[in-house]
DNA sequence: TTGCAATCTTTACAACTGTAGAGTAGTCTC
DNA sequence: GAGACTACTCTACAGTTGTAAAGATTGCAA
C-alpha cells in the first residue's frame, strides 16, 4: 500500500483529536468538547468536520436523523505524517539533526533522560535481532 | 523579549533555506537556485519572497537596480517554530512522546543510536551542572 | 541613442483555511 | 398539531498560499 500523506491542519487537529477520545461522536459533542479551547460555535465545527470527510480524513454514519463521525486515520499515521513534514521542512529530511536539536533545546529532566535511554537501548536490541532475520 | 512565532510554509522553508546558504543574494539567484527542486518561474519566487518581506522574515537592501535580500530570522529560530507547532498540534506540546515516537518508527542505525547516546550524556551532565547554580 | 537583456512591478486567480450566520427539518412535549 | 428544541444544510466571506503572465524599468553594449 502506497503511503499516503495525512496532512491535517490546525483546526483538523483539534477535531480529531476530539474524535479519536470519543469515537463515534456527533458534532455537538465535539463542538461541546472543544468548547474551552477553541471557541467555535457549532456551525464552524460541523463545517471543519464535513470537510474533513470530503478529505477522506473521517467517515459518517447516519443513526435516525443523526450524523455520527469516526476518524479513517489513526492517530499514529496522522503523527507520523506530520513528523515527517517537519523533518523534511526543517531538517533536511534527516532525522538525527532533528533529535539532537530536541535534545539541545529542551530542558528535560532527568526521568526523562532516563526514559530515553531505556528506549534506545531497547531499540537496539530490536535492530540487532531485525538485522539477523 | 518575547518569543515570536516564525512558522513558515512549505514554501517559504524552501526559499529560506535557499538564502541562508548564500546570504545576500537577489531574487534571480534564489530562483536559480531552486529551479532543480522546485520548479518556480522566476514570478513565482518573487512573489513569496516579497511576501516574506512584508511579514517580517526577510529583508532588503537596494543597490542600484538590484535588490539584495537577506533573512531576518536565524534557522535555529525557524525550526525551534517548527518542531514547536509540531509538539503541540500532534503530541498535545509533550515532547518525550515525541522523541520516543521518533525513536519507536524510524530506522535508526547503530552509528545513530550511538550518537544518541552521547548527545543524552553530555545532556545529562549540563543540567547538573545548571541545577547547581 | 537605440535596442536588448536583466530585473522588477502589478495584477490575477484558484484552492485551502478559519470562521460563522441564517434558514430548514425532524422530534418531543403538551 | 403547534411550539420549542436540536441538529443539519447552505451559503458566504476574508485571509493565506501557491502559482504565474504581462507589462514597466533600467543599465549596458554597439
Amino acid at each position: 500500500m502506497a503511503k499516503k500523506k495525512y496532512e491535517l491542519t490546525g483546526a483538523e487537529w483539534a477535531i480529531i483529536q476530539a474524535i479519536w477520545e470519543n469515537e463515534p461522536c456527533a458534532a455537538p459533542a465535539v463542538q461541546e468538547k472543544l468548547e474551552a479551547k477553541k471557541s467555535w460555535t457549532y456551525s464552524t465545527v460541523k463545517t471543519l468536520m464535513d470537510r474533513m470527510v470530503i478529505k477522506g480524513l473521517l467517515k459518517t454514519e447516519k443513526f435516525r436523523n443523526l450524523i455520527l463521525y469516526r476518524s479513517v486515520v489513526t492517530k499514529f499515521q496522522a503523527q507520523k505524517s506530520e513528523v515527517k513534514r517537519t523533518v523534511k521542512r526543517a531538517f533536511n529530511g534527516a532525522l538525527t539533526p532533528m533529535m539532537q536539536f530536541l535534545l539541545d533545546n529542551n530542558t528535560l529532566s532527568k526521568k526523562q533522560l532516563d526514559e530515553l535511554e531505556v528506549l534506545i537501548k531497547k531499540k537496539r536490541i530490536k535492530s540487532r535481532s531485525a538485522k539477523k532475520k
